[in-house]
DNA sequence: TGTTTGTTCTAGTTTCCCTAGAACAACTAG
DNA sequence: CTAGTTGTTCTAGGGAAACTAGAACAAACA
């Protein structure tokens, strides 16, 4: 369901918060949908459960997911957005950066002084 | 010359990385142009000579400059590319973004996976 | 009632970042 | 050729963050 690297330099954690942050805006995560439980999916990915948790408790300060105990983490309803236009935008940078050469750092940099 | 946010998350060495990879992209850093002796922009940072040097030396594995003893870090020539069609593209996601209210973080997971 | 699931606590290891000082080699300037 | 500049390399240590581990606990569920 979700694939972990532990040889990235992105923090395992952080890892995870990436890839449920893309289901949702992505509408892969249907709201109401129930994430796996925390012990389950640690030992899927062979990783810790504070590790899951602690990208859990993550998801819930963004407002992406619903954490409460027995019951798990479960998907929010997103503000209901349109993403078409901003999918295509991004991927239009993509294709720029691709046909300049450019390294993904340098074009990151670039989206991140643009969001600032 | 640079600025440098000792309380931002982002280590201090790539936040030099990344200031000076922006300004080499946006042209404001010319090709053959000198950076600080590192020992001098480290007094002028307030931080260690070994943090410059490191920055210094990922800039130089990315080909942006060049490092030589007793030369200095001289800004290499990128490519000669134009960058006005990328700059608008990522324009457009940040305007796209700011629009939909959505998170940084979440804008830039998307461009990431874009990238890869 | 028993199970599931997140919450909280302590604790230890590892890795990364940053600082610090020193000696050294390549290059420049005079 | 000499003296100063600059990056390179080395050792060393402090501090923070990430990850792991085990345990007890509370809320929700079946």
């Amino acid at each position: 369901m979700f694939r972990i690297d532990p040889q990235a330099d992105e923090p395992l954690f952080a890892q995870l918060v990436s890839q449920v942050r893309l289901g949702v805006v992505q509408g892969r995560l249907a709201p109401g949908e129930r994430l796996p439980a925390a012990r389950e999916l640690a030992e899927a990915l062979d990783v810790n459960v504070h590790t899951v948790l602690r990208a859990y408790q993550e998801l819930r300060d963004e407002g992406l997911v619903d954490l409460r105990r027995g019951r798990g983490a479960v998907v929010m309803a997103p503000a209901a957005v349109d993403l078409t236009s901003l999918r295509a935008a991004v991927d239009r940078v993509a294709a720029e950066a691709r046909a300049l050469a450019l390294p993904p750092e340098t074009v990151l940099t670039l989206v991140k002084e643009a969001l600032r």
